[in-house]
RNA sequence: GGGCGUUUAGCUCAGCUGGUAGAGCGCUACCCUUACAAGGUAGAUGUCGGGGGUUCGAGCCCCUCAACGCCCACCA
């Protein structure tokens, strides 16, 4: 801590007030606003929207972190730039969790409610707690304009859906259909196949015999719901299974219920499983239901919405399916068509929420043929006018594209945008924007609308388009749709190819004749640092809170950007966030270093033509990082943008600029040190607009203490860009041998245990001339970095020191002369040691040169390189050999 | 069963169209040197999963085996 009056600043950066506060100011001050800009260009990125019912985790931080950067990038380039949030209704989960929780507090079921009801008391619970991941969103420092906050049931996103399902209703493109579904006889409603858990479940294998009409022959089938045999409406075989092929057209008879259905040949059916003879129940099972609509087959629902028998099943009626199978059984037991009985260990599908097994049910549902659309689709990306980063989840998303099933939208729930389509009790059905009071047809009064909600991915599916006011006219003028679609790019993880990336494209084709977007980044999934799936029941959820908390917001954006390329999963370990944490703070204290200088220079370099070698050597390093990091996050390498500026300031600013900066601050040299603060200024703040992306907290608030009074806040800064007129070579080229140098005699230092305030006396012999002024024009900087007390400089004819231990580069011959007593062994085993190193690596090139065939088929490039290498090494091998014979003498 | 992917230092991961392996963390030794002990300096560590092939040259390309992970389908 600094005792100086005017400015006390601890050594240690602490983010929360900091955050807090930067947060508020940008928000206030409009800064997160799309505004016009120099690059003339919009940038427009839309948050997926999380469930309300959701909690930031370490993906939602991930998404934040990705995106963010990017708008901030794009914003400081000069892009109107929109980062746009919004909630997801996320039918399902929300309706259960205020299901489950006006259970607890009134033990009362949503049946218990009218429907308008039970929708008001889910909106209650949507407006008291659906908004924390918001709050939570702020604090990852995502810089959303927040009036365009959009919530999937809002009015637009609501005509939204409307227009859509009428005009594809209209074009006969939506309709109505059997379909067999997921039903939870507890819950009465059809569930996804997202919430069906399977669990193994012990059970039997029973065979049961056929008749077969006309014919003593029997046939003898498998099940493990002989129940169901009321609903059969086929027997199945293997048109290749010698066994049965030549009863295929025949009839056969099902027990109990003598009905007459075909024998069919399928080739779904397995010769090796069972009795290869299936019996076919379209209404209750989703394979034989894909066989009953390859071979037109009726289906027959033997079940009421509670899970009992209906009076298909005879006798058998109103017993639950768990019952029935054991009494029917008995039955067939009892006159004898019970042929064998195995216990059979199988999977069975259970309600996520209500734990009972799951029926499949035969059922009314509407559908969206996506025949053509999904063709559109495939072809955008083929032709690139959407791309995917990285690449090969093309692939993934062609492989549910290119064999698409029609899209079931309806599901039997209350909370969602409820189905535009109404009836009149003349029986007639039609769909509507409008809430429709009279039937069109018949004009009957009597109208009441479809009771079933759409799949919550209907409205997501129109998310890039309704969130920018689509179709509404004035709302899109106002929210500036021409300028922000198609948007820029779609940040996500790979689960929801299929689910989203894929319906936004059909239906952005469909409607606007446009991709929504012209890139799709996926992102990794985040895991625990073993790589396990964070989960509940594992306990290894990492809480973003926890890590904002512990190590500050920056560093843990900084964390997910380092791990976030074109890799799949990212296995987080808060260690690594600590490491981070420690950079952000290595950046504080660059800062309290400069800023007890700052009064002495401006943050302008004038001349450049007067700056020294190591001043162009840093701007040098500077451009090269800008580069880099332009660069990558034009192609979402977050990793490769991280490790480029972390190297740079924490090896290249911090470790050698600043040190060599030292002698000069503390010198008498006016001119000299004015024009040193100028480049450390001037370097500090491009490091401040090169992190800000990434690390927006803490470089807001150091830029806070830089700035000029006529400079705006860092977030609207111009992002630093290459420049090949700051590009030095020769200065990278010698500051690069310098550096070799000092680390070469910090290593003999340590060799022989100098202590570090003790002073050596250092001869350097070299034959390249530039370098021997180089290292003369350096001696306050080898006093300071490297305790030299006298240093030397020349040519190689020069006589070496006796007493002295020494290294050898393939340009330099460092000696550090003892006076005291040196430990010869050990010196000579060192010199060795390095002789063998250097042979070995000497050899590779050696090889290389006397291979013909590499010689004449190696590139120029290349071989250059080799016979460069070889010809250093030698003389580096040279040198040593030869002092290691004095050193011996 | 189909598809995708992973296997590189103790750990977590980079490694661009093939040119001879890197980072962070951790570890060892010595240092509280006037920005920073959340620090400094120096250092150690790899048959790049196994085997085979193509090539002057393979972590990278091809074949094959193994382990692990994910997605889709299925389990009468």
């Amino acid at each position: 801590m600094t005792t100086n009056a005017t400015e006390e600043i601890s050594t240690t950066y602490s983010p929360t007030e900091v955050e807090a506060k930067w947060y508020k100011k940008w928000e206030e001050g409009k800064y997160f606003k799309p505004k016009k800009g120099k690059a003339n260009k919009s940038y427009c990125i839309i948050v997926p929207p999380p469930n309300v019912t959701g909690r930031l985790h370490a993906g939602h931080a991930l998404d934040v972190t990705t995106q963010d950067s990017l708008i901030r990038f794009k914003r400081m380039k000069g892009y109107e730039t929109l980062f746009l949030p919004g909630l997801d209704h996320a039918g399902i989960s929300t309706q259960s969790v205020v299901e489950k929780m006006v259970f607890e507090q009134e033990k009362k079921t949503r049946r218990d409610f009218s429907r308008e009801e039970f929708v008001k008391k889910i909106w209650a619970w949507k407006e008291e707690y659906g908004n924390v991941i918001l709050d939570q969103q702020r604090a990852m420092g995502a810089s959303c304009d927040w009036d365009y906050l959009t919530f999937t049931l809002d009015t637009i996103p609501n005509k939204a859906v409307k227009k859509f399902f009428v005009d594809m209703y209209n074009q006969k493109m939506i309709y109505q259909s059997d379909y067999i579904v997921n039903w939870d006889p507890m819950l009465q409603s059809a569930v996804s196949e997202a919430e069906v858990e399977h669990k193994e479940v012990n059970g039997n294998f029973f065979h049961i015999k056929y008749a077969i009409k006309g014919s003593d022959e029997t046939l003898e089938v498998a099940t493990t719901r002989p129940e169901t045999l009321f609903g059969d409406t086929a027997v199945a075989v293997n048109p290749n299974d010698d066994r049965y092929k030549h009863l295929i057209g025949k009839m056969a008879i099902i027990p109990l219920c003598n009905r007459e259905v075909p024998i069919i040949g399928d080739e779904h059916v397995d010769l090796e499983k069972g009795t290869g003879c299936l019996k076919v129940t379209p209404g209750h099972d989703f394979n034989d239901f894909e066989i009953g609509r390859r071979h037109n087959l009726p289906i027959i629902n033997i079940l009421n919405k509670d899970g009992t028998l209906n009076e298909y099943g005879m006798e058998f009626k109103g017993l639950s399916t768990k019952v029935a199978r054991n009494v029917v059984s008995k039955k067939l037991d009892e006159l004898g068509l019970l042929l064998d009985k195995k216990s059979h260990l199988h999977p069975v599908g259970h309600g996520e929420r209500s734990g009972v097994p799951i029926e499949p049910m035969v059922s009314k549902q509407w559908f969206v043929n996506v025949s053509d659309m999904s063709k559109r689709a495939v072809l955008a990306v083929e032709n690139g006018d959407m791309k995917f980063y990285p690449k090969e989840w093309e692939n993934t998303y062609y492989s549910w594209l290119r064999n698409p099933k029609d899209w079931c939208i309806s599901r039997q729930l209350w909370w969602g945008h409820q189905i535009p389509v109404f009836y009149c009790d003349q029986n007639h059905q039609w769909a509507s924007e409008h809430d429709e009071k009279e039937c069109p047809t018949c004009k009957s009064k009597n109208v009441h609308q479809d009771p079933d909600v759409l799949d919550t991915w209907f409205s997501s599916g129109l998310w890039p388009m309704s969130t920018l006011g689509w179709p509404d006219p004035k709302a899109m003028e106002e929210k500036k749709f021409t300028t922000f679609f198609p948007n820029s790019v779609l940040i996500t993880g790979f689960d929801i190819i299929f689910f989203w990336v894929a319906r936004m494209m059909m239906m952005s084709l469909q409607t606007q004749n446009q991709v929504p977007f012209k890139d799709t980044y996926i992102h990794a999934i985040v895991r625990d640092k073993l790589g396990r799936k964070m989960s509940k029941s594992l306990g290894n959820g990492i809480d973003p809170f926890d890590m904002i908390a512990q190590y500050g917001t920056d560093a843990f954006r900084f964390s997910l950007a380092s791990g976030a390329g074109y890799n799949r999963t990212i296995n987080l370990d808060p260690e690594r966030i600590g490491g981070y944490r420690n950079f952000i703070n290595k950046v504080w204290n660059a800062y309290r270093f400069i800023s007890q200088h700052l009064a002495t220079g401006s943050s302008l370099i004038g001349d450049m033509s007067n700056l020294d070698h190591h001043e162009r050597w840093i701007l040098s390093e500077l451009n090269t990082t800008a580069k880099i990091m332009n660069e990558s996050f034009e192609v979402y390498r977050y990793d490769e943008a991280s490790a480029a500026v972390y190297a740079f300031v924490y090896d290249k600013y911090c470790s050698w600029f600043i040190e060599l900066s030292k002698n000069i601050l503390n010198g008498d040299d006016a001119v000299t040190k004015a024009r040193r603060v100028s480049v450390l200024k001037f370097v500090f703040k491009k490091i401040l607009a090169l992190l800000h992306p990434i690390t927006p907290f803490i470089t807001e608030e150091l830029w806070s203490h830089l700035k000029e009074t006529n400079e705006d806040l860092l977030i609207v800064q111009d992002y630093p860009e290459y420049d090949s007129t700051l590009e030095f070579k020769s200065d990278q080229d010698q500051m690069n041998k310098f550096i070799e140098v000092v680390t070469s005699i910090r290593n003999l230092r340590a060799s022989v245990n100098i202590k570090p305030k003790d002073e050596v006396n250092v001869e350097l012999f070299t034959d390249h001339q530039d370098l021997v002024a180089y290292f003369r024009a350096n001696n306050l900087n080898f006093q300071e970095l490297a305790r030299v007390k006298s240093l030397k400089v020349g040519n190689k004819e020069l006589n070496r020191p006796n007493k002295s231990i020494m290294n050898i580069t393939t340009h330099t011959e460092i000696f550090v002369p003892l006076e005291g007593v040196i430990d010869l062994a050990e010196q000579i085993l060192r010199l060795e040691k390095e002789i063998a190193k250097t042979i070995a690596d000497y050899n590779k090139y050696e090889a290389r040169m006397k291979n013909e065939n590499f010689m004449k088929n190696a590139p120029e490039n290349v071989r250059e390189e080799v016979i460069q290498g070889e010809a250093e090494l030698r003389e580096k091998i040279n040198s040593l050999k030869e002092n290691l014979i004095q050193f011996k003498s």
